[in-house]
DNA sequence: CACTCATTCACCCCAATGGTTGACTGACCA
DNA sequence: TGGTCAGTCAACCATTGGGGTGAATGAGTG
């Protein structure tokens, strides 16, 4: 099984995972670089950034274990590739929430409506 | 000008400061049961929750910072209503992300075809 | 003016985060 | 086997973050 330390106790946390490791702009930087010039070396993504191999190694650490990344070892290189998947988790929790809001809304014009027919 | 805190040096710091705020389950916790329940006091959302005011008070003036909440201040009671607003530039970032995804594998495809071609 | 209630402020505590440097592992090359 | 290159580990530092307590503010109410 691939992918171990990506599994997450539950959703929830899951998700605070995805939102926390997208709330850092560096990150989000190395996301973006990731989408548009495809899997790259951890020596590439700390090439274009100013910042150190090390400090590259732990964000896609925070990236990876968010699934928001996965890695092939080949031949020496660890290529790293970004994974569109946990977004979706964001999506669904947001529109859970807009929905959760506009049922409160439409309740409560009705229960005007209601009043206005006294 | 209302919401003067609410507003961010630019939008990557507004992004960021949005993906943080909702990156607490604790947080979420609260959005969720201001869209349930509509506009509450400090008071009311520390109550359902095993947190000391204070504590709900930091974590409103986080979100209120993100403008995924606003105060009115009526009578002598702070009534905290959610919006729904900022969610979409978090969905505006994601679908950008996955556009420029898209793109890539778009022209990896048609290269592949041309290859094909030859 | 005194009292109460809702919220914030000022600190303190501790755990986590982003960053650094320097040493280490592991794979390939000569 | 010695060298070089990719990446991680370990230790450290400064900052932030979530939480707590107790005092202060500020707007009603009597």
């Amino acid at each position: 099984m691939l992918f171990i330390h990506m599994v997450e106790r539950n959703d929830t946390d899951h998700l605070s995972t995805v939102l926390k490791a997208t709330s850092d702009p560096k990150r989000r930087s190395i996301l973006t670089l990731l989408a548009q010039e495809g899997p790259l070396r951890i020596t590439d993504i700390a090439a274009r950034f100013d910042i150190s191999l090390n400090a590259v190694s732990k964000h896609i650490k925070v990236l990876e274990a968010a699934g928001l990344v996965t890695r092939r070892t080949e031949w020496r290189e660890h290529l790293i590739e970004v994974q569109m998947g946990p977004l979706s988790l964001v999506d669904q929790w947001f529109n859970e929430l807009r929905s959760i809001w506009a049922l409160r809304l439409d309740a409560l014009e009705a229960a005007l409506k209601e009043d206005d027919n006294d």
